[in-house]
DNA sequence: CATGAATGAGAATTCATTCAT
DNA sequence: AATGAATGAATTCTCATTCAT
């Protein structure tokens, strides 16, 4: 990478980081590009050379919180999508949500920033990139782990919108506002919800077996 | 009511009617007060005669038409939050989530409008009003009808929390987006979904009778 | 006076006291005619049957707050105009101010707004209203002072005017801010000066002494 | 000096001649940012680089003209405050005075506007500034005239708030609406008043003779 | 590439005044 | 006489975007 690659490769990270910073402080409405400007060290006409408007500039930035976090949780469950283990299924889900809701805890302006931004539309087209692998669809990722598991899902599609839906809206108002209970206190019927679509998803015939190692995690 | 009076209504009505309209076509954002004054036929100082400014008519639209929801739904469910008749608690809920679902369908700006600004604590605080009858908080009704049901629920607050959650958020991709099923394909598996939660929130010992009725709806 | 007279005239007072309260409070400027109304318990049409705008409030306001201060500060002295007793003319000025900044110090909100807003003009046809006697503007009366003291005044206009903008340049930067000396401090030197400047003004033969100095430049 | 610089202070000394045209045509408030934009022949967006709001320039274009005003009496004189020649204190000030009030017959707009809106407070910093030399407040080079006097005041500042106030107070009528007396005929008087408040302030010993008439009152 | 001065459309808000009740 | 809802002109201020340097 050349020095001036390197340099514009700067500008593009502090634009980000100043308007995620500013996004977060006093909400997207209220951050003038001139704010972004100014807070990344940077003349306003610059924002120009890098980012469309505003919204351009949210739209790319939510992909990248959105994958880093994902990678991120990923790594840290040590989610492996091609061997199975001994780990059932709802154990590999519930701990991947347990990691991000942890995670969102001790960042809730990124939980606010994503949850507010982030539909189910772009969702399903964010990569998990990698600077040396490849990078791969988290959508993907998710396919290949159910058919990994053995298991014989009616609508996996359907399954993971309605955990992603169900967690999602739950831990914003719980983490933001504590209300109408704590995280910890969230964790467990919320893990139990999420067996519960998962087992109601199983082709009949399947599910016994897979339900007597039900555990609850968090 | 004085003729007066009732011109004030008319302006209340018309500056909500013409709001409801624009910030459907054209976003909150994007709608100024001169474009709501001027759609409502009414001066744009008068608007202040009114709402303090934009966001105060957002919020108090969202509480009526909120209102207006729920209140038509009780109503076309005939729930008697009195009587439980021989309906399950199950049942009487998804009921109500089953015609609250039908009715957003057939409008769905009602639904982005509501969905986008509705917040659990403002959900919380809706009152089911009635010209005639007193109003009463639509939170209140719920838990006098899990009482009424004699069903021992062990975090009433939760189950609701994470009922409306699911509910709202597959509602809102499903309907706006058809994605990532169709609204008939999502009602067997979110009742079934929801029939879970009220499960696992069932105190030990009573569960298993219960769950014999089950019956998807929808 | 018939029960109506009264109603009305208790109206405009309500109006002057709620004036003259935000003017201070607020200033004219940033006080509307929604504020007056308001405070003084009055619809905002009914201030236009009193007054015909914020302006005329106040130039009537001065009138009668400049006019109650010098006829309480010429009763407080026991001013007679008509017989000098064995006072001479400075005492009996220096006396009148004397009250009056006393008066000033106890309500500096009456002093911001009378300097504010009380011009020369204005102030040579200040009235002393008395309900029972007749009314007479302040200024003969100082020109009848004068003449009974038989002293031999060059310019009495040009006097008055001198101590008058001297007394009220001074009192307003003393008063309001205590700069560059306390009102104790510059009572002293402020009275000295206006002796100076009334026998500066006493014609030759009297202050023959003095005038032999006066050496004018420019 | 860059060419941009050059054009950036170009549009602030329009912006500054077309205020203080118009703060004088129509007075400050019924002047608009509009307005002034305009006349600049400027956007009106241009005007909130240069200042904050309407009294922000107000305060500066007040700032520069008072400095200039007493700069330029201070050249025409050929005010030297470290030599005293021949002149005594009193010619010294009322020769700058002189100066001034011609200046302001002349300019009674200028007049009118440093009058209303200069007040002691700020007349204290009024630094006068010289591109070539250093600036020095003009307050302090009125203490160093005293100091080179050789004479002895008892409140330097005090006599000059005095000084400085009824000269303000009295060349704003007089100038301004000829009352009471014209200027060819004020300034004998004034000066003479001038010199008495002088010659009060001047400590025992030196003034022993005049300061035996001396009665304070109050 | 980078800058930041300039632009001007447009949004929110205020308020004196009118007038039907 | 009193009211206060309605008006809409006027004003302030913001900000995305352009473009000459």
């Amino acid at each position: 990478m050349s020095k001036l690659d390197e340099k514009k490769k700067k500008k593009r990270e502090a634009l980000f980081t100043a308007a995620f910073h500013l996004f977060n402080t006093k909400g997207i409405r209220q951050t003038s590009i001139s704010d972004i400007a100014q807070e990344a060290s940077v003349a306003k006409g610059t924002f120009y050379l890098y980012f469309k408007d505003k919204f351009d500039l949210r739209d790319k930035l939510i992909a990248e919180k959105a994958s880093q976090i994902l990678m991120q949780a990923a790594d840290e469950t040590r989610l492996d999508i091609n061997r199975m283990d001994n780990k059932s299924l709802e154990d590999e889900i519930i701990e991947l949500v347990d990691v991000i809701l942890d995670r969102m805890e001790r960042e809730p302006q990124l939980l606010r920033f994503i949850t507010k931004n982030l539909s189910w539309g772009a969702f399903r087209h964010i990569s998990i990139e990698d600077g040396e692998r490849e990078s791969m669809p988290f959508y993907d990722g998710y396919h290949r782990m159910i058919a990994n598991s053995g298991r014989k899902i009616k609508n996996p599609d359907l399954m993971l919108f309605m955990i992603v839906e169900l967690v999602s809206g739950c831990c914003y108002q719980v983490i933001l506002h504590g209300q109408p209970v704590s995280l910890a206190d969230l964790k467990g019927p919320l893990y139990q919800a999420i067996r519960g679509i998962i087992r109601d998803q199983e082709e009949a015939g399947e599910a016994g077996v897979e339900n007597k190692k039900i555990r609850v995690a968090g």
